[in-house]
DNA sequence: ATGGAACTGTCAATTCATTGACATAATTTT
DNA sequence: AAAATTATGTCAATGAATTGACAGTTCCAT
């Protein structure tokens, strides 16, 4: 199906152009024009056009692009019409919150199992879901075809859990560890390094300030 | 103090590089050149000297640079240096996750206030942090020297609870919920759109499987 | 039906980012 | 003290991403 590979930065556009066809279809509306998507994103109606022929023609001259059928189509190619299994390694706050977040689970991202090496938090229950000492994690990613962990603890035990996770065969680590995972090539890392994300707002704070 | 406009792509490989150089540090390595620093972050050696040269040259030829002084350097570029008062608008799990994190605070980012239009939880202490209710958040904002909001409330009411901040006078917003902010240009905007993210890793991983 | 307007898909041009190469300077060794 | 080594800062070359332009197709009004 894939015959180029294509960019990392097409790749980054295309939830965002889901989530304005999703709100447009909502909307009600049924057809779109790349100058349309254009005026209403702030990108260049070319950069829309060339994005979308990457993994094919979506559009008819004349008329433009099916709002519907678009949405459907951008699904597909982000994988959203496949489930997938999870499990969260590290129940603090911010795995908490990421169980609790309803919308994964909208767009196939099932959340089967919570682990935390913390013995005081676990049996307990977030969303129905028990958290599981450590040790559980290997049976469990093997029983339940777990393809995707979230990584959710401290820097210092990431690089190791992670490791350990690869073994027990996954395929794809979201990582929210403030700390660059060394796993194979073939297993995806999407890295949210959020204080990364802080420093940036402060520097461009700083730097408008003179 | 900036002359030229530094491109996004060289910011966001800052935070990348302190955090090498605070790792480096804190082994008690002194000096280190961009060869040995590409090794360890897996980068050209050309791109860490050309990043750096952006700010000014901090290395010196056939010695290399010193690992405390860039440090403190790309410190003081991000803005490190200074103190940040914020507040988080939304207290939910996010929300609270993000008060709980420490790291933040050592940086200069000083949570003040939480701030939610749910009564119930108004009183509620968040690491010693009360919740108000969303009609305090003018005041609070003024009399605090406010100068950066955290987002974290669901996509519907954020657009407008946006444009109120920055009505009274904030400068910059780090914007977890999932919508594009309308705001003037000169009020910083930071993105953290979890799920475009986790898309981002599906189609990754649905794409290395053929 | 026919003509004009509205669009896409794609090629070419341009702009932006990354990498390579090297002159020059400081350091270390002998 | 001189030679050899190391390593930066920067210019030029390459590569990648974005934008512009337009041929060709479809739609819509008359």
């Amino acid at each position: 199906m894939e015959e180029k590979e294509i960019s990392q930065a097409v790749i980054s556009r295309l939830p965002r152009y889901f989530r304005y066809l999703g709100d447009l279809k909502d909307e009600g509306i049924e057809r779109v024009s790349s100058q349309e998507l254009s005026d209403i994103m702030k990108v260049t109606a070319s950069q829309i056009r060339q994005d979308l022929n990457n993994f094919g023609g979506f559009g008819q001259q004349g008329y433009g692009y099916n709002v519907g059928y678009l949405y459907e189509e951008i699904g597909k190619i982000l994988g959203l019409d496949k489930e997938h299994n999870l499990i969260i390694v590290g129940a603090g706050h911010l795995g908490q919150a990421l169980v609790n977040y309803m919308n994964f689970e909208r767009r196939g991202f099932i959340f089967r199992g919570v682990f935390d090496c913390n013995p005081e938090i676990h049996g307990m229950k977030i969303r129905g879901i028990e958290v599981q000492p450590m040790e559980n994690m290997e049976v469990f990613v093997k029983e339940n075809n777990i393809d995707i962990a979230v990584l959710t603890i401290p820097k210092s035990g990431a690089v190791a859990v992670a490791e350990q996770l690869v073994a027990y065969g996954i395929k794809a680590i979201w990582n929210f560890a403030h700390v660059d995972l060394n796993v194979p090539k073939e297993i995806q890392v999407e890295n949210v390094h959020l204080s990364d994300s802080l420093m940036k707002l402060s520097y461009n704070l700083a730097s408008r300030d003179n």
